[in-house]
Parts: C-alpha cells; sequence; structure tokens
DNA sequence: CAGAAGATCGGG
DNA sequence: CCGATCTTCTGC
C-alpha cells in the first residue's frame, strides 16, 4: 500500500518545513517503458520567497521563475551549466515563491546526478506532481536522524543567506 | 548585443 | 583544479 504525497501537502507547509520533511518520502518515477523505479530522497535544500539571495526568485518573475510563484505540487525544473537538469519541487500557497532542491536520493548524491538518474528534462517544467503519470511523491518513513548545514554553491547570495542552515541530509 | 556566471560533475 | 556546455541575466 503506497500513499501518494497530494497538492494540499505541497501546498500548506513552507519550503522550510517541507524540505525537512520530504527525506524519507519515495520520489517516485515510471519511465516510457512503464518500468517504475522508488528513490528515497536523503538530501534536499530549501529556498524561500523573494527576499532569499539564494533562490531564482529573488530575480523576480519571469519567464523561468514564474512557475515558483504556483501554488505548491508542481515541478521547477532548470538546466544549470548546460548540462544538469536541476529537480525542485514548487511549495507553499499562490504568488508566495519557494521550491524544495532534492540534492540527493538514496544511492545517489547530488542534484545533477538526480536529474540525470530520472531523465529530467525542460517537458518537467510545472509537471503536476499530484496528477502527473510519470512522476511522484509516496509517503515514506525517516530513518536515522537528520542534521542540518549551509546549502551549497550559494555563496554569491552574501553573509545572511549563504549561512543560513536550509540543507537537510537524512543520516 | 556581448559577456559573465551559474542551486554541478567527472576527470587528471 | 579545470573544462564542459547552454541558459539567463546584466551592462553598455
Amino acid at each position: 500500500m503506497t500513499h501518494r504525497l497530494n497538492k494540499d501537502y505541497f501546498r500548506s507547509r513552507d519550503a522550510l518545513f517541507l524540505a525537512e520533511d520530504l527525506l524519507g518520502n519515495f520520489l517516485v518515477r515510471r519511465y516510457e517503458n512503464g518500468k517504475i523505479s522508488k528513490f528515497r530522497i536523503v538530501e534536499t535544500e530549501a529556498y524561500l520567497g523573494t527576499d532569499d539571495l539564494a533562490s531564482h526568485a529573488s530575480k523576480g518573475r519571469t519567464k523561468r521563475t514564474e512557475i515558483m510563484f504556483e501554488e505548491g505540487g508542481v515541478i521547477y525544473a532548470y538546466l544549470i551549466y548546460g548540462m544538469h537538469w536541476l529537480l525542485n519541487i514548487v511549495t507553499g500557497p499562490k504568488n508566495h515563491p519557494e521550491a524544495v532542491l532534492i540534492r540527493g536520493v538514496e544511492n545517489c548524491i547530488g542534484p545533477g546526478r538526480v536529474g540525470k538518474l530520472i531523465g529530467l528534462d525542460r517537458t518537467f517544467y510545472g509537471e503536476n506532481l499530484e496528477t502527473s503519470s510519470r512522476i511522484w511523491i509516496e509517503k515514506g518513513d525517516i530513518t536515522g536522524k537528520i542534521i542540518s548545514s549551509p546549502r551549497i554553491g550559494v555563496d554569491y547570495a552574501g553573509e545572511i543567506w549563504k549561512n543560513k542552515l536550509w540543507r537537510f541530509e537524512s543520516k
């Protein structure tokens, strides 16, 4: 028996809460050939609102970031360094730009690796996690303890934001 | 319109 | 430590 997390789950809490709460849940991918794979989420980061200078949403509403302003429960996928697709889950209510970056799943650490693992590309931008037939999140149990630390690769965001302990790992 | 930098990764 | 590789944003 499995339990697919619905839109209410993603829109009713902020990215900071959900980044930690998503640990232990399963990222589920149904590939074109029908094969279904489930990956336990073990590392995440929260990007919160327009003030957070590490968040793309701090640039304002653009064609790239507009999905972050939508109601939680959809995917924000984007290409970084010309070769890595990163998976983000939009959270919170509409017009409240937040997202959780999936940095690692069991046996596969690194946001670019996760994107490659599940075959992420631009067509996943805006995908609805409640209704999609190819990607969704299922309830799982947390194992071990959770540690938090500064987010990776955001030194450009300034002292306030780069030092936020908004990266979460289940050990 | 040109140039720089990026929520990264793998190889040497 | 450096190159890959391309989108996005900034400045002139």
